[in-house]
DNA sequence: GAGTCGTGCAAGCAAGCGCTTGCAAACGCC
DNA sequence: GGCGTTTGCAAGCGCTTGCTTGCACGACTC
């Protein structure tokens, strides 16, 4: 739009997403983005003139990137169609967990630096906030759970995984997949939309 | 036990944990660490060699700090247990959240220094794990949900609760406690445990 | 052909970093 | 009184950091 395309341009912010989810701003000096994007040190400053404005072009370029998966509008197996949607989702968050990482440690300091990449969960959730609604307006579910909570705790079961998954494996013996299929089968139960055969062996842990 | 104590150590540990929750090993030089410590920088590198083993040695000393808290070995009420329990948990996580989000972008690149603190949340999972067993031994559970997975799931989002709710309120509008107890309630619900009194109004959203 | 634009290269700046050295002062202990 | 331990202070080393300057070279346009 109001940014010119340029292949320096790009390479710089990619280099800088790069290093900065490896090390963060320490790992991010300028020389080393530079050198990642085969760009000579002073270019970048002619770019962005900042290391700052560098940084957060490439934080809103990156989360710009990113389109958040849609939930069916009409849901007709929740079952099946949340398993593979939180599939995708946790799967994209564990290839950016180190990413995910940096940028929440980084927050504190940086507020507005990673305000862009905050947009991201926001609006993951509210997908599956407005997709139980759905759910229960469509008669699959029943009972008085607060569908905001209901994804809340959805979503910080994917997400506490896929952070936590490589760092603690005593507390994730089981395979990615299999666990998925847990945390969705108990919310179903929980807001009582789970059907009998899937209770009785379709969603048992394979590695006990 | 081998090391002496000392108040000069104790205050640089203190400074050291301080510091490298607030910024990371950037905020956390050895200059800064000794001045919040009222102590010469020299007097650091005296006590403890390398900075890099202050930081080891800052985070075994924290870890050594925290206990975990224990869940009743007979369980009897669990909404209640699990309700205050949680609550507990919750709220020193979320005292602890700067730290604990700067160890986790440092796990990347330092293993070793942060593996200590890795053991509390294992700690707490399997106590609550092991709680979920009993609940289920005693009958006052039902179904056949997995207990390592039901225990993830609540853990992950008390988890990502305490992380993210000051970052994005508007995936949290309700107050935490009334959140957490949504959270347990939905889980005793997914295990068969929930009972019908409970079920009606007790734990209601206040704000919506 | 002149001029503009984007880039590379060499050099350098002040500041902060981890870490070291040498010396003096204060303390408790024999 | 002497002696070892602990600390403070001043200074400095070599290095990396973000950032700047000056100059030269090629590509493109008018």
């Amino acid at each position: 739009m109001n940014e010119p395309k340029s292949e320096v341009r790009e390479a710089l912010l990619r280099a800088t997403v790069k290093l900065f989810a490896e090390g963060g701003t320490k790992a991010a000096s300028t020389r080393r983005i530079a050198k990642e994007a085969g760009v000579n040190e002073v270019t970048l400053f002619r770019h962005f003139g900042k290391k700052e404005d560098l940084i957060c072009s490439a934080m809103r370029w990156f989360a710009d990137q990113n389109r958040v998966e849609p939930l069916p509008a009409d849901p007709l197996d929740p079952e099946r169609e949340l398993v593979d949607w939180c599939r995708e989702h946790h799967q994209r968050m564990h290839k950016l967990r180190t990413l995910i990482r940096t940028c929440m440690a980084d927050h504190l300091e940086h507020p507005d630096r990673n305000s862009p990449t905050l947009k991201m969960p926001v609006q993951v959730n509210n997908e599956l906030y407005e997709y139980l609604l759905r759910v229960r307006a469509s008669g699959l579910a029943s009972g008085t759970w607060d569908a905001r909570s209901a994804a809340n705790m959805l979503m910080g079961a994917l997400f506490s995984d896929a952070m936590g998954r490589d760092a603690m494996p005593e507390r994730f013996p089981t395979a990615s997949d299999d666990a998925i299929a847990q945390y969705v089968g108990l919310l179903l139960s929980a807001i009582g939309a789970k059907t009998e055969e899937g209770r009785s062996a379709k969603f048992e842990v394979r590695s006990a």
